[in-house]
DNA sequence: CGCAGTTGGTTGGTGGTACGTACCAACGAA
DNA sequence: TTCGTTGGTACGTACCACCAACCAACTGCG
C-alpha cells in the first residue's frame, strides 16, 4: 500500500492491477462521467436521465419511485417538479388512491430519454473498444448478475422490463 | 421470481438480460448509492469521497485535481474549501510556482479515506457475494482494463499509485 | 528591462440535488 | 367517528457544478 515511484514496475501492459472495489468505483464514475456529458448534451442532468429511463417502462407512484432511485420521497417531489416543468414527465392522479399519483412519460421526455440512451449506448461501445466480443458478453452477464443479486437483495423488483439506465 | 437455481442454459436466472450498456449504468448507480452509503456515515458526500481517495497517493495542484475528477477549477475550489474546512485537507503553498497550491490530506482526511475504503470494500465483497471467485478475477481484469483504456484516452496519469477510487 | 499573453486559482451568481422536518389529505381499521 | 398510517408536498439548509469575471504570478519576446 505505500505509494512508489518506481517507473514502470506493473505487471501488465495497460494499467496496475486494482481491488474489486477500486475497479467497480473507478468504473463507475468513467461510466457516468460519460452518462453525464451525454444528458448534458440534452440539457438534463444525470438523475433527470435516470428518472426517464426508469420510466420507460413503468408509471410508478411518487413513493415507488423514490424506492427505486434510492431516494427521499421529498428528493423525487423536486425532482419530478424539475421534468414537469421541462415538459418531460406528468403526475397523473391515480384512480385507487386519491392522494397517489402515477408518473409517466410524455413523448417529449420519451424522445429525449431515447436520445440520451441511444448516444449513451455508442459511448459505451466506445469504453468497452478494448474488449473481445467475448469478453464482452461475459463482462455484461457478470454485471447482470451483480445487478439483480443487488435488487433481489434490496426487494427492489426488476421485472417487467427489457433494458434501463433504471434500478 | 429470483430462483437462482434454474440451469443458466439462457437467460440468466434471477435477472433480465441486459444491453452492455444497461449492465455498466446500473452497476455503476449500484456502486455510487454503496458508496454514498458509507461517505454519509462518515459525513462526507460522494465527491468528497472520491477526493480523500485521489489524495492518498498523490499532492497534486487544483488544476490537476480539476482534471483527475473532471471537474471544472471552479468546483473544485468550492470541493477544497470544505474539505480544508473539515479538517480534512490542507493547501500548501507551491515552492515552484506561487500561484500554485498542493493539497494534501491531513491525518484526520486520511483515517477517514481508510474508514470509508474499509467498508466499501467490504460492501463490494458483498455485491460479488454471488460470483466465483474466478468470475471475480475475470470481471476485475475486464474492469481494469476498461478503466485504463479509457484513461490513456483522456490522457490521465495512471502510474504512481497502486490502488484508489480515483479517476 | 518592460509589457503582452498565458496560467493557477478564487469569487460571484445561477440552477440543480438531496435531505430532514413539518404539514395536509386521504385511507383503513377499530 | 376517531385514530393511526400512508402518499405526497412545502420549506429551509447544505452541497454540488458550472460559467464568467477577476487577480496574481509566470512566461516569452522585443
Amino acid at each position: 500500500m505505500a505509494s512508489r515511484h518506481a517507473p514502470r514496475s506493473d505487471a501488465v501492459a495497460g494499467g496496475p492491477e486494482l481491488s474489486d472495489a477500486d475497479a467497480l468505483a473507478q468504473v463507475s464514475f468513467v461510466v457516468l462521467a460519460t452518462l453525464g456529458r451525454r444528458a448534458s448534451e440534452n440539457g438534463v442532468s444525470i438523475i433527470q436521465t435516470r428518472l426517464l429511463g426508469v420510466l420507460r417502462d413503468r408509471t410508478p407512484s411518487m413513493n415507488e419511485l423514490a424506492k427505486l432511485l434510492e431516494l427521499d420521497k421529498s428528493s423525487v417531489t423536486g425532482l419530478v417538479d424539475r421534468a414537469e416543468q421541462r415538459g418531460l414527465v406528468t403526475r397523473i392522479p391515480s384512480t385507487a388512491d386519491r392522494r397517489s399519483v402515477q408518473v409517466t412519460l410524455t413523448g417529449e421526455g420519451r424522445s429525449l430519454a431515447a436520445a440520451a440512451t441511444g448516444a449513451f449506448d455508442a459511448d459505451v461501445e466506445g469504453l468497452l473498444d478494448g474488449l473481445s466480443p467475448a469478453q464482452r458478453r461475459t463482462l455484461t452477464r457478470l454485471l447482470s448478475r451483480v445487478v439483480s443479486d443487488y435488487a433481489s437483495r434490496r426487494g427492489l423488483d426488476l421485472s417487467g422490463r427489457t433494458r434501463a439506465s433504471s434500478i
